[in-house]
DNA sequence: TAATTTCACACCTAGGTGTGAAAT
DNA sequence: TAATTTCACACCTAGGTGTGAAAT
């Protein structure tokens, strides 16, 4: 079969009747009327499908023979269609036109999904597909990591990176040497920051170990190279360095050379190579690179938590030459006075190097701890060192928690320095995951049943796929062993379901801008992203095979997500045309104004305020503190908790969390305040100088939000309902 | 008539005949065959001509009728062709197709040349200069200079720029607020430093004064701005600073945020803004917008001449903050010590301001002195206050003097300070300029001869526009104030000639790689430079009505450029296949080889070596030395002297020039120097170690670059020649 | 209370200034 | 000799580090 027919194979539609939703998934599909208008700054409303159309057969072993015609790449050749995968671009799978979020200026763009395909159209993505296709197959394409021997050494103990609200450079810095390109093709390279797996992390005892469920996902983890495109020739000059990347904790950051993280998530870093000369283009790109470099595995952090990789931090980056103990820095002019007065009574352990560490304790270094409650360890697992180090670190009464309430937040699998009372406080647990399903299911028959919603979305192959008896393994594909065997069919490259920048630029309700609609680079379609994410919790976990079966927490999530998509259906512009409610949500947002919400705490006379944060952030999550957080609240973070809730996560009246154990690495550091060096907050206020402040916008107060946010998820219902009814 | 009619009529070449060069001008040539190779990273090989095809009138007053096709931008409206201008496009102003530079990969690329136009990319130019018409014709694009005041206020003084090695920022900064841009368009931004004028200049007596003719002109004087092609929206959004560019003296340097530029001349910024989505594409547009930003005339030195432009800059640049005399600075620290000391016997004159200056003396503000040889003073002209200034520093003497010898340097219109002996030697200055021509004239009876190869280019009716009485005037064009008024028909947009990637880039014959050739940014046609220059001359210098009759200087100046043209006419792959001799010059130049020229000097036994400099450098073309340059010489340096001597410009056996005065602002500094102060050099060495230190290369000496260099001046003559029996 | 985040800070790196002696 | 260029330098700006107290 030619590239032209296989080509023209994931036009046609015939396969698939012929049903109104057909044309979305068109590739063809002619918004651009003719070649030339490629050339001008119109853009595609949406990403369209190209991937594979046919759907595997249940059987894993049946799956490798099955769709002869896709070619994936296995090291430097290209084998036909060895892998499992899931068929994104079935058209059952996606709800109908009057569900999709309408394009920017609506009328005229939806009535062109309705004509026929322009064969200019047909014929140019032939063109530079083949030109795609050719250019690769001579080609050997290559990615090394620079100074891969320095993130080699942070890996061993567990590489840390620092986020910080206005942005932080990563250290290593990450530089990456091509070879292989095309000399005179142009490419763009963009920096993935992808989360490593659904978990939430924490240290303790030294170890970093599970501490619950995942945080939602940013929608901004990519970052394009400013220099993109360029040609092969430059890019392979000299090493591509992403010197300007920052990673951020700040949700409301806007800067695109700033990656949103989650402080305390597992991260590792990928790098996507289109071949297009216009980062508008990569939507057609059906082969880019994709290189996944897991010694670049890092959890960020706000602050170290390992004083080790503190050490190589300070031993290795000239920017901290300030505190190197070398006589010349901070630290060894402080000890020498030090040394002065007290006559060295606390000698620094010099021994205590992270080689040193690396060789007397080899079990600690933990660089995949899997999801605990979906984790069926497979005995003869090769990779199955670091799992068992993870094993060792969980009791047996917090495993047999975790077999119960498999649904719970893994928060209690501490070391035998937890109390008793501590103990009984983590299982509660149980309520506070509960809470959220019951809120739902008992606010309303009509209420959002994320279970259904979840079920409806998917085909009946999907679902075997999901809960029936695959078994997915997943070969890490690091550069320095990007040539792998071609023997080895057990690889799956999960890029191909991450190609276009769809699933590059999460979407999300609140951070959705039209622009970024208009740009082509979010997707609006909810079922891809949720398939990239169920694709990834699958098989991005290098250290087990995950029975999905029995993986309700991956359910919920994927039905979260879903949610989620539901609400960002509404662009910006169509909100204008919802509720009056909804519409001053909408100045809410460009407008940074405080949410107050009223306190049901049983404390409030703690403070002079009667005003209390109801909903303590997210990093009391792990602690077992029953009661409320209070005290003064600044405009900033008080925009920091008004994204939390508009996520539809934590608007509980009462919240309640896991006791943890302090960070052991801080325990002997004594903290002494006196009053007169307190610092005096700069951006501290009551409600009431709040209130005056922002006199001039309209204040929502949290519960008002709340009814808002379920008024949404009825109306997501409803649609999801008569998406069933004409499709299932 | 219509946007296609007006480009299909210039694709049209009916009024020319049926040579065989007339492909060569077909803007359709399809080296491109189909649409889609343009998103390809196929290279075009050339510049093809993009200008009206028609040629003017002899009279001025008809030109501005003829051609009514032409869209002329006047303001932010366009007007049907009010000007004169120069037909580049006109065939037999070419040379064959024998005599063009070969494409990189010669015979493919030739052959496609031969070939018809591609139907299918004459619509897609058709469809891309309608878009770029159509989208232009509704805009109204402005840009304003950033801190245009304090421009003014350094432009007041005659901006001075510093120019190094390694390269040197710009202050005040290069900064442009745009407007009226579509926002969805792409466009590239370039940064062109343009030559003022012909001029060479000097600081005397505290004013700058002319020099003599200017030295060649570098090949790199465009910047195009790191973040091209971007949206008008994003250029729109904030100002846009070329922060990243830097300027230097330094010929070798191949860095290309750096601009080359000589010393002690002047150089005026514009801006060019392509509304396309890739800079190799510039070459489409036909209607970029050229802005030029007068008050950033500045003059190029390696130390600043004018001490309050010094001050000026001390006083507003925040890294000079160093200098200031607000007690913080060194400045302050160091006279607190010197009034400890010497008690104030020399006070700081603060009355000395730039202000001050201003009002007291404002004919010193010599901004835009004219080519002395080449005026004719138009009395009634309505910017000729600075040229009475001008006209007031010259004497009747040296007026006649000039009326005599128009071809000669004019380095001697000094002040009445003059000594009689300065007068005297000044008149060497007849001597000196006499000898290229004569040297070129007597060595060998096939040797070049300018005038003949300069006429043998030209058609009938150009050597009538340029000799003929045609007066051009030239309204500057400032930026503040681009909303000219639509009935001043006498404005010259000079823009249009040089719009293209060709003219910004200038080729020579050194500096030319395969690369740049490949790239289509540097143009192989020799009339495209000449005329370019020529225009430029012809028209860049607001004071003055030029009378072209008399320019034998101009004229000169553009021989020369067509010889270097007609040098680098031979690419570097062709380089291979000629002689021996030309082979090693090119691993010369690659591998930065010292040049030895055998002393010719009396003075030999003044040093140790006996190998000196017998070509002195740049900075000695004022000064009446007799003597040669003695002293060791750096590798450094010698590639300078190489470059140099390529240009055909500096190897006379012996070098006489003129004196001048001292500069007048370090009179007052007294250089002592201790033997114990004197700094050893780190490059300094002999020519033997220098003949140890490169014993792997190939040692050329300069006689031999002479002869080689004859030679080629010999092969270029032939090619004119046979050109010239062929065509004329 | 306990865990995590923020912030001003000292101390670096990287690099942009004009200076003035020395070289060319 | 006279004019111009180069260079190490002190002194800045801009911004990347981890620290540890304080805030959240």
């Amino acid at each position: 079969m030619t590239v032209d027919e296989r080509i023209m194979n994931r036009y046609s539609l015939s396969n698939y009747g012929s049903t109104p939703f057909q044309k979305l998934f068109d590739v063809s599909q002619p918004y651009l009327q003719n070649p030339t208008d490629l050339l001008s700054t119109k853009r595609f409303p949406f990403q369209f499908g190209t991937y594979p159309l046919n759907f595997p057969n249940n059987s894993s072993t049946e799956l490798s023979k099955s769709n002869p015609n896709i070619l994936w790449k296995s090291g430097n050749s290209y084998q036909q269609n060895p892998l499992p995968y899931f068929p994104l671009t079935h058209p059952q799978l996606y709800p109908s036109v009057k569900y999709f979020p309408p394009p920017p200026n609506s009328m005229d763009l939806l009535n062109s999904y309705l004509q026929g395909p322009s064969p200019d159209m047909v014929k140019y993505i032939e063109k530079i597909r083949e030109d795609e296709i050719s250019t690769k197959i001579k080609d050997s394409i290559e990615a090394k990591l620079c100074e891969d021997d320095l993130w080699k050494r942070f890996n061993n103990l567990t590489t840390e990176m620092v986020i910080t609200k206005s942005g932080r450079r990563m250290f290593p810095a990450f530089k990456v040497q091509l070879s292989g390109l095309d000399p005179k093709s142009k490419y763009v390279l963009a920096l993935e920051v992808m989360p490593c797996d659904d978990n939430r992390f924490k240290f303790h005892n030294g170890k970093w170990t599970l501490a619950g469920k995942a945080d939602p996902e940013s929608n901004r983890l990519v970052y394009f190279h400013c220099e993109s495109p360029a040609s092969g020739e430059s890019w392979m000059q000299k090493a591509v360095w992403f010197n300007k990347v920052k990673l951020t904790n700040n949700p409301t950051d806007k800067d695109p050379q700033h990656l949103v993280l989650n402080s305390m998530h597992k991260y590792v870093m990928r790098l996507h190579l289109f071949r297009t000369d216009d980062t508008s283009k990569i939507r057609f790109c059906l082969y880019p690179e994709v290189f996944l470099f897991k010694t670049t595995e890092f959890i960020a952090v706000t602050a170290y938590q390992n004083d080790k990789i503190t050490q190589l931090k300070i031993d290795h980056n000239p920017f901290a030459k300030g505190f190197r103990d070398n006589g010349s820095g901070r630290r060894e002019k402080k000890r020498m006075k030090l040394q002065q007065t007290i006559s060295s009574t606390s000698p620094d352990s010099p021994e205590d190097s992270e080689d040193e560490c690396l060789t007397s304790n080899p079990k600690s270094n933990l660089n995949s701890p899997a999801i605990a409650e979906n984790v069926t360890v497979a005995k003869d697992n090769i990779l199955n060192t670091s799992q068992n180090s993870l094993e060792s670190t969980l009791s047996n009464q917090e495993n047999s928690i975790l077999n119960k309430n498999h649904l719970n937040r893994n928060d209690c699998h501490n070391s035998s320095t937890v109390s008793n009372l501590k103990r009984k406080s983590s299982c509660d647990s149980t309520e506070m995951a509960a809470v959220p399903k019951k809120r739902i299911n008992s606010s309303n028959s009509k209420s959002f049943d994320w279970e259904r919603g979840f079920n409806s979305y998917l085909s009946e192959d999907l679902k075997n796929a999901i809960r029936g008896n695959h078994t997915v393994h997943y070969t890490p594909r690091t550069l320095s062993h990007s040539k792998m065997s071609l023997l080895d069919s057990s690889n799956i490259h999960l890029d191909k379901f991450e190609r276009s920048g769809a699933v590059l630029a999460k979407p999300s309700w609140n951070s959705w801008s039209t622009s970024q609609i208009e740009s082509g680079l979010v997707n609006p379609m909810p079922g891809y992203q949720m398939m990239s994410k169920l694709y990834r919790m699958m098989s991005q976990n290098p250290a087990n095979h995950m029975n999905l079966s029995q993986n309700d927490g991956i359910i919920k999530s994927i039905s979260n997500i879903w949610a989620l998509n539901n609400q960002s259906k509404q662009n910006i512009r169509e909100l204008d045309k919802l509720s009056p409610t909804l519409n001053s949500m909408k100045s809410f947002e460009s407008n940074e104004i405080i949410i107050f919400n009223e306190s049901n705490n049983n404390k409030k006379n703690n403070n002079n305020n009667n005003n209390y944060y109801s909903n303590p952030p997210n990093r009391y999550a792990n602690s077992n503190v029953r009661k409320l957080i209070v005290g003064p609240r600044s405009d900033k973070y008080d925009s920091g908790i008004f994204d939390l809730d508009l996520r539809g996560k934590k608007y509980l009246p009462k919240y309640e969390a896991y006791k943890t154990t302090p960070m052991s690495h801080r325990n002997d550091k004594k903290k002494k305040r006196s009053n007169s060096q307190k610092r005096i907050p700069k951006n501290t206020q009551t409600v009431k100088q709040a209130e005056e402040k922002y006199s001039n916008h309209l204040i929502l107060r949290a519960n008002e939000i709340k009814k808002l946010n379920e008024r949404k998820a009825l109306d997501n219902f409803d649609d999801v309902d008569s998406w069933n009814n004409l499709h299932l």
